[in-house]
DNA sequence: ACAGTAACTAGAACGCAATTCTAGAATATT
DNA sequence: AATATTCTAGAATTGCGTTCTAGTTACTGT
């Protein structure tokens, strides 16, 4: 194992694993058919593998999807880990939250859209509870960055499930939209916008 | 013609057309079996139906899953409408915009969840077309507005593009993850808290 | 009322794609 | 080295979307 790095959307490098050939192999067929035109044979002949393999790895085509969908989600979170970590201030917090989402989406557009388009099957899937407890890795240290900021009257105090949604319902909309090519801005250069919403929302004191 | 109501959503009646109850029972099995899951014959079945009048009612389940998403969009839109008609003021018609959706939503649970399921696949089918240009006659008015407001200087002047995300993102956010059990507050019963967020995001005076 | 036409319904037959199954190859374990 | 385990292969099966042909109902004009 002189690589242990886990094959992610970012890498261009020939990934090792024929489970990961299989992964890759997804991606690009969606992008060529879509989720629902998207077929086990497509797939098994862009990663030359074989069906056996493939169900071998991945149980039955949910389970790819679903296996797919939640390495991408992955990538996203690291992408956005350092930011986080990062900031000292609740303000720079959201602003890494939202930031790195809007630059994960615009330069990953196609596996963006995989996720959007397999979200609510996965959600509804057999792999729902590791989607749910990655949802709070997300969201956990936030909610706590923000009861702080309760606490200190920086952060309004309201309803703690409504959170999540003041802060990236925006963004999220936005870059369906973009990938439904309903508005033509990059996600990433509204970043100021976005930021400067999701601060009004919580503050106490929006405008500085 | 003594009834000239379009099947609505909303309507508890048996659906008098054969083409009302395949749609009818699209969302039964929707509701039942995800959207994947679903299939033509358990459809037609609960219908009391048969496959040729099923393809000739939509060509193919494409064309059914688009159908019966616009026609819930049809119905969605026209639960704000009067309410929308009805606003005097800027933050009025957000208001209205806002708790419409939330309404709806929250009373149409299955349907709103078949909604975001065929969400994406509407948008890649043939249906595509219609499906934009009903999102215009959602936002067009409400841009015409905000442009004024932004003229009195009353609203901030933000990129076009952004402005139907931030009034609807949150809420949007909120039902999905209400929908999907992340949490468990009906949308509806914070509608005071996504009209507060959205009328921050917008106006140039968010605390008055 | 009646013929003619179009809209609709029916369900058997077809073809493709997901899945299963059995066997065999590669890799790990003792 | 022997054995077990994981992985790969691909033919066979099954189920579902779709097509097709025939029949039925509802309209239209005369």
């Amino acid at each position: 194992m002189t690589d242990a790095s886990s094959p992610s959307a970012t890498s261009v490098q020939a990934p090792r694993s024929s489970r990961d050939k299989l992964l890759d192999s997804a991606i690009a067929c969606f992008d060529e058919h879509g989720l629902t035109g998207m077929t086990i044979e497509q797939i098994r002949r862009h990663a030359n593998s074989s069906v056996g393999s493939m169900y071998h790895h991945f149980g039955n085509r949910e389970g790819l999807i679903a296996a797919l969908f939640l390495q991408l989600l992955d990538d996203q979170m690291a992408r956005s880990r350092a930011e986080i970590d990062a900031a000292t201030t609740p303000r720079q917090t959201v602003r890494a939250l939202i930031h790195g989402y809007l630059d994960w989406v615009t330069h990953h557009p196609v596996e963006a859209r995989f996720m959007y388009a397999a979200r609510s099957e996965v959600a509804t899937s057999s792999s729902a509870g590791s989607l749910k407890e990655k949802n709070k890795q997300r969201f956990g240290p936030l909610l706590a960055v923000l009861k702080a900021g309760v606490e200190s009257g920086d952060i309004r105090s309201l309803p703690r499930e409504t959170f999540a949604s003041l802060l990236v319902g925006p963004s999220e909309n936005y870059c369906r939209a973009w990938l439904s090519d309903r508005v033509s801005g990059a996600p990433v250069d509204h970043t100021d916008v976005f930021v400067e919403a999701a601060w009004r929302a919580i503050s106490t004191s929006p405008i500085d």
